[in-house]
Parts: structure tokens; sequence; C-alpha cells
DNA sequence: ATTGGCACTCACGGGCATGGAGTGCTAAAC
DNA sequence: GTTTAGCACTCCATGCCCGTGAGTGCCAAT
């Protein structure tokens, strides 16, 4: 294992500086540029020795023998914990953001303006998913008669969070059924937890198996028709800015086609995000976590970070936000924006309580 | 203006070769090349006098002075206006299409497997926007108190579609007021069209305005928290396929990052990817169209063709199916495939009515 | 009308020299 | 012991040259 962070302070004036520049430029950096834009006046030759130590200790790599040196995953690890926690967002960004978010209803639309407001003020992509957590309360169902063996399912739960479903049913219900259904599901489910609602029904299913009376019947029926399914993965996921990748100058020019394609391709296949922000991002953890080393999962996603949180509303989990950018990028800002975005989610979505 | 279509039967066998080759190739078609491609036992030197003319009259360019010829536009024209209607999918791609579509209920729900299966079966991108018609009727509304002063308004259509929304209203109602208010509305409107339902309320709302009773006082807040707002231009839209953009050795490799980046950027403003579709899909049109030259108008999407064509249900319209994709590409069975996903749209969905 | 022949034009790729940036090492200076 | 200057060496990027190949346009012959 490579120590955590380099000993000297020397050694660690270097390494930022190094960094610093890197991110700026994109350019291997070398002794002679480094001792001329650093003010403590060293010399080149001084900062290659220390250079040679950084890069022993696994903080630097060159591309090729006399190329200047480029910061490691390592390096960045360091840079980012160096960094952490010592800013805030400007006034005008904070304005900036906050103001996206002006009227948002519902979380689906907060994590989709999520997306779209990262992808702005970072130079990545923004990735937003709603992960319908099975820890989820019921508040109450609604059934509406759409037309012959059609029926609407509409879910609100604990959260405020709303999902419709169109159910495609076996046997024709008349409206007045459904609304018996309903009545008994609110009357006797209100606030329980959608998982074990879930088994519940099921359980009272097989027992009344035999004294089927017909209320139970046609919520067995609805049931198996998906129409309680709003814990399922709701699979909203919502991505923007892959514009970003390709026309921001921060990613890396060894960024060739056949990679970016890739890329584009894994962005749109939403369970592979959903799986990979939940491998990343762990539900318990309230701080803004970065992933360096995407590459060790995802081999296309080579130089690039994972900046990430999970979305809270009352504590309760209901989705991640995150962004997907080149290593290239400007950490503080992003990790604050994003930081602060999950603090307004929190906000925003509380008065639905 | 051009000329519609050459002349001679010649010259038609001859364009129509350069096309298919060049489609095939992405190279420049030289006269040589067409010479010992083609069957009919022509010398290139011949090919290149009915090249020139082709040439003069608009249907070739060429590169450079000495390369071969490259369809221009107006060919482009000509040679879909030549293979259309000659063909069907095959048995094996129609199979796999309307498989794509099993089990989907609801509009939006189709038109995003639309955009996903167009990307898949095109070497464009799959785009599907929904369009909230004013023609739309109502079928009933539904009201429910989430919270103080939050309101859950889900509208259904006469179409099937169904849209809800969060309300958030300038004082809190109580679930009985709701209900009077949902069935005032579903008593007297039911089969109205959504924009004639609400020039009605709002005419109703000021003629009362003295005599205000207590339900057109309920009815009043939640029109004007956009209760009934489920025909407003509900911005669905679904975009599939961009890695196709960089991935596909179809699309000319003139797309460097610059464009590539700004057609990006393009498919993410979901307003303009509207305005356009409305802007070349004509809502009374019921074939596939082709659009070529999308640069007269979005300069970034040069070397680009618009396939797409009106999504309905029942003769009434609820979006736009479309790819868009390089010139270069196989025109035959994109066209197909949108006008395949078209019916299918149609078919699926009329069980809903 | 079609064809063969011929000169001309470009784009592309390989080979080669050049310049610049950077390293590593050693020996001297502080 | 730390820092620095000097020097040889490595490697990439750039620019240039030039040969090759594909293609055109034109003209004269069939």
């Amino acid at each position: 294992m490579v120590p955590l962070a380099p000993k000297g302070l020397r050694e660690r004036e270097i390494l930022t500086a190094i960094i610093d520049t890197y991110i700026a430029t994109g350019e291997p950096v070398g002794s002679r540029t480094l001792s001329r834009t650093n003010k403590n006046g060293l010399s080149p030759a001084t900062i290659r020795n220390v250079m040679s130590d950084l890069a022993d200790s696994g903080f630097l790599d060159q591309p090729h023998t006399s190329a200047g040196r480029i910061p490691t995953a390592e390096a960045y690890r360091y840079y980012v914990e160096q960094i952490t926690g010592t800013a805030r967002l400007s006034p005008a960004d904070e304005e900036m953001i906050s103001s996206s978010f002006q009227g948002v209803g519902d979380v689906d639309e907060f994590l989709e303006r999520t997306s779209h407001v990262l992808s702005l003020v970072s130079s990545g992509v923004g990735v937003a998913v709603a992960i319908g957590g099975s820890k989820t309360t019921l508040d109450h169902v609604y059934f509406s008669r759409l037309s012959m063996q059609k029926v609407l399912a509409v879910v609100v739960t604990g959260a405020g969070v709303v999902r419709d479903r169109v159910l495609r049913l076996p046997r024709d219900f008349s409206q007045d059924e459904l609304d018996t259904a309903a009545r008994f599901i609110n009357e006797n489910f209100r606030g329980w937890a959608m998982d074990e609602l879930k088994s519940e029904i099921a359980r009272r299913i097989d027992q009344e198996r035999s004294e089927y009376d017909c209320l139970m019947e046609s919520i067995a029926q609805l049931y198996r028709g998906g129409a309680l399914a709003a814990d399922e993965p709701s699979q909203a996921v919502f991505v923007e800015g892959v514009a970003n990748l390709v026309a921001s100058e921060r990613v890396g020019s060894d960024l060739d086609k056949a990679r970016l394609g890739e890329m584009l391709r894994t962005l749109e296949e939403k369970q592979r995000l959903i799986e990979l922000l939940s491998a990343y991002l762990d539900a318990r953890q309230e701080t803004v976590r970065v992933v360096i080393g995407l590459e060790d999962t995802v081999p296309q996603m080579r130089n690039f970070v994972l900046i990430g949180v999970p979305a809270r509303v009352a504590g309760e989990v209901m989705g991640s936000l995150a962004v997907i950018g080149p290593t290239r990028m400007d950490y503080q800002h992003t990790i604050t924006a994003v930081s602060y975005i999950a603090r307004l989610f929190d906000q925003v979505l509380n008065e639905n309580a």
C-alpha cells in the first residue's frame, strides 16, 4: 500500500503545486516551469530531486522518459483530502443554483434539474438517480378505471412521491370495485412501509385463498397487476451535460473517439449508472464522496472521477446526486456545489412531509 | 432552383450507384471505382462525362479538385424519393421491435422506448417527444391533499394519458373540498377539449367574481395553481443513442470535436428539439418525412438528416418520433423502422381509448 | 456517343532533420 | 547535509520533402 500522504512539508507543497498547475494546463509539469511559477525560490534541480522522491512514493507518473510529471490517482486523493472543507460556494453561485430549483414540486423534477445544474457548474456530466427505497411508506392509493381491463393506479408515498401506472388486468373492474379496494387499502395501511405492506398483502391473499371474499380477490388481482409497485426501482435516471465530455478542454485529449463512444454508451445505460452510484455512494454517509480511479470498475472511465452524495429528505435516502467528470476538474467548486444541492434537496422537499 | 431529378436513365443509374457506394464506403467515389463495381460495362471516361453533367446540375460535389465525387443534399433527396415505399421490414426486425414495446402502458413510456429502439436500429440518435396537443379531451381529474397547502392533481385525458402534478396553493384545502371540486369538474366537463375547458372555467371564474360561491372559489384557486395544465407542453423529450454519433463509422470524420460538442448540446436542449421536430413534421402528414439539409436551420447539424413522423393515436397527434442521423445512413431500413413504430404506437395505445 | 491516352492536381504517408522541454547524474557551493 | 549549476541524453512535436496513388479534364480517335 502506498502511503496516504507525502511526509515532508516541502514535498507536500510541491505536490500540491504540481497538481494545481496540471489541472490548470493539462500539460505534464516539469521542474523548470514549477521553479518559475512557484514563489519560494527553489531551483529546478531541487525540485527535480523532490519530484523524483514523489515519483518513487507513487504520487507522480511520467508519460515518457523526457516528459514532465503528472499526478497519479493517489496524488489526487491526497489533493482532494487537502482541500476538503476549506471553502464555500460564492454567493452568486448559491443564488444561481437555488434559483434553478424554484417551483419544484416532486423528487423527479428536482433530480432532473439537478442533473442540469450540475452539468452547468462543473466540467463534467451531471447525474441524478431516484432510488425507490424500500423504506418508503404508503400515504394512499387511488385507482381509476380507464377502459376495459385497464386501470390507472396512483400511489402517493409518505415522502410525497407520486407514481402512476396503467395496469392491464385479467378481468374488468368497475369503478365501484376499485374505490372499495382503494378505501380498504387506505384505511388499513396508511403509514405502512411499502415492503411490509406488500408482504402483508401477499400473506393475506395466501391465507384467505379458501374463503375468498370478493374484496380480497380484487386486491389480489390489482396487486399482481403491479398496483403497488411504487417502490420498485423507479429507474428515474437523469443525465445531462454529455456535451462537456467533448467540448470541455479539461477532459484529456487521450479521450479518443472509441473511448468517448463507450462512455456515452455507458451513460445511457440507466441500470449501469444506478449500480455505479450505489456501489460507490454509501447510503449512510452524510458528506460528499469523491471517487478517484473509476477505471478500476469501469475501464472506459479512465481519468474520470465521481463526485457524489446520497440525496436525503428528512433522513430518508431518495436517490443520489453526482458529477462524473475529468480528473482535471475544479474539485473545490464541484464538491461544494454537489454538497449545496444535496442540502437544498432536503430543504425544498421537506415541505412535502 | 435545381432540377428535382436527373433526366436521362443513364444519369439516374449512375447517380444511384454513386450514392450507394458513398453510403457504403464513405469515400468520395471516382469514375474508375464505379466502372469496376458497376456491371454495365461503361468505361471510366464515359462515367466521368456523366459525372461531370451531374455535377453541373447540382447533384454531385467534389471536396477538392482531384478527388472523387460526393452526393449533394439534392442527390440524397432524389435517392430517398427513389427508394421510398419499395421495401418492408424483415420479419426478424419487426419481431424485435414490437417485442420492445411489451407491457407499455402510457404514452411517455412508449416514447421512451421508442427513442431507445430507434437508436438501436439506426445509425443515428433516436428522438421522441410528446406534444400535449390542445385537442386532448378530459376524462377525469382527481385531487388529493398531500400536506399543508400542497395538493396532488391527477389529470386523465381522453387518450389515456395521465399527468400528475403537485400544486402549491395559497391556502389549505381539506380533502372534502377537493373531492367536491373534482366531482364538479368530472360531472360537468368529461369529454371536453382541454383548451375549451380551460377557457370555460376562466370565463365562469370571471363571471361569478361578484357572487363567489365556495365551490367556484376552490376551483379558481386550483386552476390558477395549474391543476389542469395537462395540455401544457409536457416537455417530455426522450433522446437516446448519442453514442452512435461518435462510435458509428457512418458519421463523417469531418465531425470534429467542436461540432460534436455543439450537436450534443443541441440534443440536450429539449425546447430546441421540440421546435425542430414541430418545424419539420407537419401534424397533418401521415407518412414518414425525410428532411435532408438540416444545416439550413441548425448549422451544427451539417451532414445530418431527420427522419420522422407524427405519432398518432386514433388520429390524434400525441407527439413525434424521429431519427437524427448521418446523411450516410441506411435510409431504407430507417424509414421503414420509423414507419413501423408509428403504426405500433397507434395500435398499442389505442387499447387505452 | 463512347473510349483510350495523357498531363495535371491533390491528399496522404513515410522518412528525416531540427528544436525544445525535461530528466538524471555528478561535482561544486553553501 | 542540502542546494545548485552544468552537461549529456532522451524523447516528442513540428515542419519539410518527396514519392505514390487515385482522380480529373481534355483531346483525339473510334
